[in-house]
RNA sequence: GCCGAAGUGGCGGAAUUGGCAGACGCACUUGACUCAAAAUCAAGCGUAGUAGCCCUACGUGCCGGUUCGAGUCCGGCCUUCGGCACCA
């Protein structure tokens, strides 16, 4: 072999024959036990970068390690094809969304296969490939029949640069996810979801998933809200009509002293048609719409409202109170009506304050010495209530229960169950992206696209440059077409479909890619499902994850698919950063891939990235870092190159018993190494600490070199082929050309997992920690295998324990095998 | 405000079940090799005291507790990052 590692001579040599053998072609077997990694599929955008790498660098660790362990691995690769870069890009450089997405594909597949990454390319999947798309369209409208995806009008989020509607998972902090421009609210005519349908199920299967980190858990619970409490009516005697209220405090029912309607609630403009101020009022809702979403529903809004002139009556006390109209409350939450409580709600307490509006203290949390005179605020602790009826005298918990029942008794109101979550807003006024099958028919109504007639074909040559309009609403032959019903003149649906639809099933469309008659066979998919362990960002902790959540579980109603969940582990890597800052191009701060493997190899870019940091940590980038691993990568050649005559030329066979002092420790350490490994990256994803154990086994093996100790060319031969092996996951190339060239003909990556000979890892004499008063003293070394007491009899016969002990009275001595022994004197 | 995660050398990080804190790597220092440099191989490397070794004391964000023994467990804080937030 070669002197030097010359990795860019030898990677695109195995990565060749990887591609040539089709080593990582996988087919169902249910002889052999399944296991499926899956990292989450890129978009195009036309370069990969480092966070690319490490994602796929983690994912094809657990893959390859996982066939090597004798499972049948599913690894697949694919594309989140539709979206709004291709059709800026195609505003911008006047080149079709198509074109320039299969372009970025094919160079990012390129990429890929630099890294050297085990994919089954065989059921590489595109959701922007009509084959794909179909599939897309066909599950919408099983959603459609399920009464699951419905159009209506509603307050929906406007992005004006990407000019489209957005979901409200898609608004951070009151901008657009892609774009960050300012979101405002347009009242439009949209595609829903109802995911809200499923909001219960989504928050209660959190509990199944046991291998999620906790965090993104919480961010999903936090995401859907849910919130008990009760509904009940106020009447509006004047105009016959009643107001329902929505609150989690229905103890404190008896301190109402106004009611408060959202601006664009039904009944408002009812209400103020007859009063003499309604031109105000109405000049006043009309400035709260247009304040924008994230200053009015932050908390340190001024409060703002008006007197309706109109009265409501509570149905606890039949007293009449005021009816408001204020910025503060949401018509999307609730009923879009509150009841005002100043005394028990902090915001109440600051409108009434400001508006001179009354307060009744109703739960009295200081046993009978509360009074509203001593209050500076609203108390919204535990107490007993107090001026409330029948129900005084309760403890507040207590009166929830009493005063619900009360409420469903006398039919004025019920215990409701209310979630923060909305539904998922689906459909885009963009052309790249995949058409919602639905054809309007002034004879029909809305009419579903036969399955037979799918997909809906994107058509080619459209114009960008709409505006607010659908590109595709500008194509008259798209939009044209007969009914499929009656056969009359009908019109196509122009909207097109969120990508994160597409993404919502790709990894089912993975276990069957090339069906053509159904998304998925049923069958496979319960085979390889669900994803034994998903891979990627934190960014989608809520979107992607919880929509992927939701659309299984309306599979699996559908009866499509056998499971409730879709990914049972989940690692959210952290981001690669340099210079404490997320790799961005306006900071300047990037690191081509290309480059780096170009320069030092795809196996020491992975290496690096593997061992610096652990996975769910963010990692520092360090070209120092990354040369240091270049070296290891060397002195694994080098010290291979070493012995390379002596274990080609042996035997796989040797005598155990006649080896030597050093070449006992050697074997020992590779055992550890073995166990360490396994351990490492199976049990815990820790490749850093993976890594570092193989190092060290390399480190000993230059130390047995030293001292030219090892001379039994079996035991080398042992040790040289599980080191090659433990690497291999890592470093699969190197691995792979010094396998080949020393070891077997066969693929490195076609053996099995080494297993660590128990026997080979026990030691013959250990190290036991000396303490007095459970400071370290002393160390000694001792046969292993020592009990307690002669542990300790050995410890006290030591002559530094002695003198340090010498005139005092032993109160008690510890002995942990194996371990110390902790000598406690006064 | 509510919820979650994390704080360990100059740096990235390790310590898996309460048992030697700092594995492994980076940086740095030194030696060997070399005319020299690079590469490589070898050694040292928490802080303070000491010329130096031995040794001693201190040391895992802060304060306290449990324990023979705490980076790890408990109570109370502080800081950083992330999510949610006028959600009634």
């Amino acid at each position: 072999m070669n002197e030097r590692y010359t990795p860019q001579e030898i990677e695109a040599k195995w990565q060749n024959y990887w591609r040539e053998q089709n080593s990582f072609h996988t087919e169902l077997n249910r002889q052999r036990p399944e296991y499926y990694v899956l990292e989450m599929f890129p978009y195009p955008s036309g370069n990969l970068h480092m966070g690319h790498v490490r994602n796929y660098s983690i994912g094809d660790v657990v893959a390859r390690f996982k066939v090597m362990q004798g499972y049948n691995v599913l690894h697949p690769m694919g594309w989140d094809a539709f979206g709004m870069p291709a059709e800026n890009a195609a505003i911008k450089h006047g080149v079709q969304p198509g074109e320039w997405t299969w372009k970025n594909i094919s160079n990012m597949r390129r990429q890929q296969q630099e890294i050297g990454l085990s994919y089954d390319w065989n059921r590489e999947v595109a959701t922007c490939h009509p084959d794909y798309y179909r599939w897309t369209q066909w599950l919408f409208l099983l959603f459609y029949e399920r009464g699951l995806a419905y159009k209506k009008k509603a307050a929906v989020n406007w992005c004006d640069q990407c000019n489209t509607v957005l979901a409200n998972e898609q608004v951070i902090e009151g901008n657009c996810w892609r774009c960050d421009s300012m979101v405002i609210k347009k009242e439009l005519e949209q595609w829903f979801f109802k995911i809200t349908d499923y909001a219960d199920r989504l928050l209660q299967d959190l509990a199944e998933l046991k291998g999620w980190p906790e965090r993104v858990k919480t961010m999903q619970e936090n995401w859907i809200g849910r919130s008990e409490g009760a509904e009940f009516s106020f009447d509006v005697p004047e105009l016959n009509e009643k107001i329902t209220v929505y609150t989690t405090r229905h103890d404190t029912a008896f301190g109402v002293t106004y009611v408060v309607l959202a601006p664009e609630h039904p009944l408002v403009e009812k209400i103020i048609a007859d009063k003499p101020n309604a031109a105000e009022i109405r000049a006043f809702i009309d400035n709260v719409r247009n304040q924008s979403e994230i200053a009015r529903t932050s908390s340190e809004f001024e409060k703002e409202g008006m007197f309706t002139g109109a009265y409501a009556v509570n149905p606890f006390t039949g007293e009449q109170v005021p009816i408001w109209v204020a910025n503060y409350v949401l018509i999307e939450y609730g009923t879009g009506a509150v009841m005002g409580v100043p005394a028990h709600d902090e915001r109440d307490w600051q409108f009434a304050t400001k508006y001179q509006l009354p307060k009744r203290l109703v739960v009295d949390g200081q046993q009978g010495q509360a009074n509203l005179e001593d209050m500076t605020g609203a108390y919204d602790g535990p107490g007993v209530l107090v001026n409330s009826g029948a129900f005084s005298g309760l403890d507040n918990e207590q009166a929830k229960t009493s005063i619900a029942a009360w409420l469903e008794e006398q039919s004025v109101g019920k215990r409701r169950v209310n979630y923060r979550l909305r539904d998922w807003l689906v459909s885009r006024q963009r052309y790249w992206g995949a058409p919602i099958p639905i054809i309007y028919c002034e004879a029909c109504g809305v009419v579903p696209v036969p399955q037979d007639q799918l997909p809906v074909m994107l058509p080619d040559n459209v114009r960008f440059d709409t505006g607010s309009v659908s590109p595709l609403a500008q194509v008259d032959d798209f939009v044209h077409c007969t009914c499929p019903t009656c056969g009359g003149a009908a019109r196509r649906e122009t909207d097109t479909m969120d990508t994160f639809i597409c993404s919502s099933w790709y990894y089912l469309r993975y276990t069957d890619p090339r069906n053509t008659t159904v998304p998925f066979d049923s069958s496979k998919a319960n085979y390889w499902m669900p994803v034994d362990q998903y891979i990627g960002g934190i960014e989608h902790a809520i979107l992607h994850l919880l929509y992927s959540r939701f659309f299984t579980k309306v599979l699996k109603d559908a009866g499509l698919i056998n499971f409730n969940e879709p990914f049972k582990n989940l690692l959210t890597q952290g981001m690669v950063i340099k210079d404490g800052a997320k790799m961005s191009k306006s900071k300047g701060n990037v690191v081509s891939p290309e480059e780096i493997i170009a320069k030092y190899g795809a196996d020491t870019a992975r290496l690096f990235i593997l061992f610096a940091a652990p996975p769910e940590r963010d990692l520092e980038w360090s070209e120092q870092g990354v040369e240091g691993a270049y070296r290891f990568l060397g002195r694994v050649w080098r010290i291979i190159g070493h012995y390379e005559k002596m274990v080609t030329e042996a035997s796989g066979e040797y005598d155990k018993s006649a080896l030597t002092k050093e070449e006992k420790e050697l074997r020992r350490i590779l055992h550890v190494t073995i166990k360490r490994v396994t351990e490492d990256v199976g049990n815990r994803f820790n490749f850093n600490t993976a890594i570092s154990a193989i190092m060290e086994l390399v480190n000993a093996m230059y130390v047995a070199k030293d001292q030219n100790a090892v001379a039994n060319s079996g035991f080398m031969r042992e040790v040289v082929s599980n080191l090659l092996k433990l690497l291999a996951p890592f470093a699969p190339h190197l691995a792979e050309e010094l396998w080949q060239q020393v070891i077997d003909q066969e693929s490195v990556h076609k053996q099995p997992w080494p297993v660590f000979d128990a026997d080979a890892v026990v030691l013959e004499e250990i190290e036991i920690v000396l303490q007095i008063n459970g400071k370290v003293r002393d160390k000694i070394i001792v046969p292993a295998g020592l009990t307690p007491n002669e542990l300790e009899k050995k410890a006290l016969e030591q002559e530094k324990v002695e003198e340090l002990i010498a005139g005092k009275q032993i109160v008690k001595v510890i002995c942990v095998p194996q371990k110390l022994v902790n000598i406690v004197v006064k």
